[in-house]
DNA sequence: TGGGTCATGTAATAGGTTACATGATTGC
DNA sequence: GCAATCATGTAACCTATTACATGACCCA
């Protein structure tokens, strides 16, 4: 029987830290995977009515701390099992769907400006988001004895850096390109002496645009 | 009216390349912009209905050479209003969900070796990406007059063979993390001298797993 | 007393994949 | 003849977001 993401998403959150809601679920998947996983509680909730439907995880006491009394959940045998089959099987990576990108391929049609504002944009929110892991980075203890799943959140967090500090050198050189080769709408005699100049290039078979 | 991203796919393309059927509007997606988007049938052929009945679209006579006669597009006026209006509104980036990450985030619970399994697979999957953006850069012309479009292509095959490249640079540099900090199963004594050794750190104020 | 956050949930809707059906043509 | 590709489309299903409903507690 096939399951979504969100209930792996559910249970592998199990497996690190039993007893907790989907409440904090959301909350958690927010401040440690958010950088590259979304969930909410639309798909939670349900989630953990299936789950435990199915025997995957169990109620376990909510403590009600004053407040609202929290349905909190923890792991059954058949769970873990559940969760380490699929951790074996490999992953798929589709595509991941990128609206900036998008709109920078198509962006001739736009009005002029456009292309740049996005760029700008885009360099701001990853300037954001990089110091967002070095803030996280900077919190982690160096200590020695830690807990045995940081050596992977470690990775995890290193990805982030990287791959958004290239996108940070990317869209900064993109942005020079740009006001390079657009010095006027109408580029047709001489462009004024390209500064970068980088060479890059495009396209493959190319139905689209042949050049 | 709101339309799908599919939709604006539809309306990018014909603005660069009019009279495409939505079978070759498969195909170019697939070989120019695959590295950030993917577009099914099952989404191409409803949306070309809905957008030829709202007048975004036209029916423009489809040639058919010996094959059955493709039915193929252009844009009206109307559309290609609406795709300078989309192009125009700010991007919302999500989170891209990313399977990897999030079994590689916990991958403690697996049975040993999966981690390094995947982050090969990775690797590879990278590699081979990496050398079909190559391809597809030496494959575009050089040339002085090229096509308007070209500039905004080669920015998107710039960013893309940038955060390819940092991923791959990641993943070899994981690895070797990887193997140097698990040298058994049950690291309690002195793990045998880490050879990498980045600091690397991770976590905010992680509801799961506090250390 | 009013806004924020804690906390759980449902319903409507949108977005997207997969499998299937159909049939022609090209190349081995 | 058979497989692959061209080409269009539909139906069933899954995935996911958003808005809403509910209510308590905290703090200013």
């Amino acid at each position: 029987m096939p399951r979504n993401p969100t209930s792996y998403v559910i249970l592998g959150l199990l497996s690190i830290h039993p007893n907790l809601s989907g409440y904090v679920m959301r909350k958690a998947v927010q401040g440690s995977i958010g950088y590259f996983w979304a969930e909410s509680y639309g798909q939670i909730y349900p989630a953990l009515k299936r789950l435990t439907r199915e025997g995957l995880i169990a109620k376990s006491g909510g403590e009600s701390n004053g407040r609202r009394p929290r349905q909190e959940y923890v792991l059954t045998e058949a769970g873990r099992r559940c969760l380490r089959e699929w951790l074996a099987v490999p992953f798929h990576d589709e595509p991941p769907k990128n609206e900036f990108l998008l709109k920078l391929f198509f962006a001739r049609e736009a009005a002029p400006g456009v292309a740049a504002a996005h760029l700008r944009d885009f360099e701001e929110r990853n300037r954001r988001m990089l110091d967002t892991l070095n803030n996280i980075e900077a919190s982690v203890p160096t200590a020695r004895p830690s807990n045995p799943h940081q050596p992977y959140w470690l990775l995890t967090l290193g990805f982030g850096k990287a791959l958004t500090a290239a996108a940070l050198a990317w869209s900064e050189s993109a942005r020079a390109e740009l006001t390079a080769a657009k010095p006027s709408a109408a580029p047709s005699i001489r462009p004024p002496k390209k500064r970068v100049a980088k060479k890059t290039a495009s396209s493959r078979k190319h139905v689209v645009g042949k050049h």
